[in-house]
DNA sequence: CCACTGTTATAATATTTGTATAACAGAGGG
DNA sequence: CCCTCTGTTATACAAATATTATAACAGTGG
């Protein structure tokens, strides 16, 4: 999978990094079992630093996207806790559809941004 | 309107600040019109710094929340642009959904949660 | 043994965040 | 006219965060 960051964002490098993964899983271009490029190959094609790949493998670890071990690299591997996700998403979602609020969005514009980005 | 500031969170003080001002937008607690203490009043009432606030107050009206000027201080006026608040906030879910996604959320779920975050 | 994995430690640098002091220009009230 | 309030700007400093750089360690497989 092609990864792109923008070195211009005001976004953190390690955190583009792991949206982009985030985007590739549900996107179904990356599947369970699927292996990433090690921490020091992914740095180099995109280069930056071996570190900066590796706090963002940590975290989606941590976040239960990934596996990680010495043998195999880091492997996809999806911890589906429904739950904890809802709760997440919840959390997530309150600002962004405050802001669409106050623009005047109605519930259906809202609903149709929604389905919008659930198609891509 | 209250504001309280999680200052052990992750965020940064200034996002806080807007949020809850947004959030304050959104959920009509402020409404066109209504005004907001003065950079100084506030920063003293939270127990920040005055900068902080300023910071806040700048950015939303950079964004379109908000009227400052040097009589009436700070005033709420929203700019509603609906075409770019729904670019706005299809950008921001498109990460919030794919971790969704990610978790095996089904389409109606997501909705659900939605609904649930449009009732408060 | 060698090359590869993730992991950890340490250090240097740049950027962001928050605070602190201070001043300026415009507006309103006594 | 002076005093006080408004947002705004400039400057400086401390702390936290982000990124890079070198280096080493432990386990795995060829």
């Amino acid at each position: 999978m092609r990864i792109e960051l923008d070195f211009n964002s005001d976004e953190a490098l390690y955190i583009q990094l792991q949206n982009q993964i985030i985007l590739g899983i549900a996107t179904t271009r990356l599947k369970e079992g699927d292996p990433l490029p090690s921490v020091r190959q992914l740095a180099d094609t995109i280069g930056i630093n071996m570190h900066t790949v590796n706090k963002a493998y940590a975290i989606l670890r941590q976040e239960g996207y990934l596996h990680l071990d010495r043998r195999n690299g880091a492997v996809i591997a999806v911890n589906s806790d429904k739950l904890r996700a809802m709760e997440h998403l919840k959390n997530e979602m309150r600002i962004s559809l405050a802001k669409a609020l106050c623009r005047g969005l109605s519930d259906e514009e809202i609903h149709a941004v929604t389905d919008e980005v659930l198609r891509e």
